[in-house]
DNA sequence: CTGTTAGCGCTTTCAA
DNA sequence: TTGAAAGCGCTAACAG
């Protein structure tokens, strides 16, 4: 309630004129990178900047560097596990190097992600990274390459996760072969009439994984018709109503592939609910496996990624901070794991 | 590979100089509050800023504005639902308000959570909301609030979440309250003998459910004696490996209360590992109803917290935003929600 | 090695 | 209304 006499923060001006130096031998001692002050100065400046509790104004020093620490991170929704997950794997790095991470949410918007990724330019970011699945053939999908071309032209980085993203860095997740060993798995536990619950028609992540995993079954021999896929939403409730529809069809279904984890949550669910035993007369099977997979009854049969890592390596990789000899960073390995929604089958 | 030749982002010289006008009239154009620009003039502007693609420097805004339109959100673990929600409340609100919100993450460190404090600072965010638990009597709280009051002292705003932090604002989450009335309510559905899984003991929110908890016990006349009291780590594993010490005393148990959900999930899968039958033999009861909870089997009951309207609120709090006559802001309600995990007994 | 002095890109008096 | 010019806090030549 009450207004603060509200004194403008301490600047380096105060600093050095507390320390008796020039402003530059302040600079220098705080932040410049060659050791090329004296030490009684430094040690001056530092006791000054500490007694006033200086801290350095960033926007500032970015103005004059022309420079940022900035990393913008563009996520779908910060509430879902996939996405929390890799943004902890970038802030971890993005700290690591000193570098403050700016996380914006799109909602699975094309046209919010176009405004956004304006938006952040305002920042100057050192680095924006694109988490959010890219939807095919968006009307804004050229507008948002031309946008980020132009980021890069400017200096910026721009890294994206998932599927290739042309002339853009980009960590791979091999979705394709992801599913495409699931699909192998499967049969090879018995099983043999699948459904697909699939994502929106759009999502090149959804589509691949769907892809995928008919290419394996083909390979098997096992076929997937067109009727046994049905669409809906990247959600857990999208897994749940796809699911209520698929069984409204009466088809007979020995195991549902959610082709990602939070809509196979959903169709756990909505088998349950069906009277229909998850694990038992059906199995399960999802991707990603976020850490809720774990926990919920049966536990999930999923393709693995590291999300953290992914998100660790989507930095390293803009940054150019990749460690090692590692060109073009060796892709992120994606592994099955089985678990109890899917028991080998008689 | 390549180098690109980077040429330096629009300025707003730039966009002066191509549309005829002098660089004070293309920023009052660009964003000056008071249209006091004429149209012909504004639109000559508006058309070659997007022309040349220009988006304002924010950074450069900041500095001679001396203020952004920045948001430090510190939590202690983005991956952690409790705090992704949270997060996806501020960054929502925030961005209503045009503002852009930075994540750090401090590990449930009180001295990093410092250090994080004094770099964001850095920034000169408009507003810090911590929503990380304050851990009591740590060494750092001290100094933490010197950093805050000397924050706001220059102009800035900051707002914590869950227990009162004296003379910052505050989003107060009733957690003795909460946990009282779950208390009661189980014993109304027939529970005796209980046990609870507490967090670390210098946790404030942790050491607040578990006194409402046990108040609400005494309330009802039942005891719950020191050694029925397990404390853990606020996580997954610390409510499994609190669950597995406390079943190592062979104490008879009704139901068991972990003081969040995360630990509470912890504490179904180490019932069941241990031969139990959560939500049949023995009861299961939460604290926050994170997504999760809903999914895992036994559903577990619950006390609800509205998470993401949590953030929203601390962000509206911090930026005077808050809507409607509300000084002060009314708590917000906690809410008792019974799933399968505590069925009534006997 | 230190201090002086231009900027960085933008806003905001202050005259015109 | 518009433009010229003086900053905002910091860095980076540039002399000294």
């Amino acid at each position: 309630m009450s207004a603060p006499a509200s004194k403008s923060p301490t600047t380096l001006h105060d600093v050095a004129r507390e320390a008796g130096v020039s402003l530059a031998t302040a600079s220098r001692s705080l932040n410049g990178s060659a050791r090329k002050v004296n030490e009684s100065y430094r040690l001056r400046v530092l006791e000054a900047a500490e007694r006033l509790g200086y801290t350095t104004n960033l926007f500032a020093q970015a103005v004059a560097k022309g420079s940022t620490t900035t990393v913008a991170l563009l996520v779908a929704d910060i509430a879902d596990p996939y996405f929390s997950s890799i943004a902890a794997g970038v802030i971890d790095a993005a700290s690591a190097e000193g570098l403050v991470v700016t996380i914006a949410v799109t909602g699975r918007d094309g046209g919010r992600e176009l405004e956004t990724v304006r938006a952040l330019r305002g920042q100057r970011p050192r680095v924006i990274i694109l988490a959010g699945s890219r939807t095919a053939g968006s009307p804004f999908e050229e507008r948002l390459r031309a946008e980020l071309s132009s980021f890069e032209a400017t200096g910026g980085k721009v890294a994206f996760i998932s599927q290739d993203a042309a002339p853009f860095a980009t960590v791979l997740l091999d979705n394709r072969g992801g599913a495409r060993d699931l699909a192998r798995g499967l049969v090879g536990r018995g099983y043999r009439r699948f459904a697909v619950i699939a994502g929106p028609q759009d999502l090149r992540t959804a589509q691949e994984r769907l892809d995928g995993f008919r290419d394996g079954l083909a390979e098997q021999g096992v076929d997937l018709p067109p009727e046994r896929i049905v669409h809906a939403d990247f959600t857990r409730d999208g897994g749940h109503r796809g699911t209520r529809e698929l069984l409204a069809t009466g088809m007979p279904v020995d195991l549902v592939f959610a082709v990602n984890d939070v809509m196979a949550v959903g169709v756990v669910s909505a088998l349950r609910e069906a009277g229909r035993d998850p694990g038992g007369d059906v199995g399960v099977a999802g991707y990603d496996d976020i850490p809720t997979v774990r926990d919920i009854t049966p536990a999930l049969t999923t393709v693995r990624i590291p999300l953290e890592e992914v998100g660790r390596r989507a930095l390293l990789l803009a940054t150019g901070a990749a460690t090692g000899a590692d060109p073009g960073s060796p892709p992120l390995r994606t592994e099955l794991v089985f678990r109890d929604s899917t028991p080998h089958r008689g």
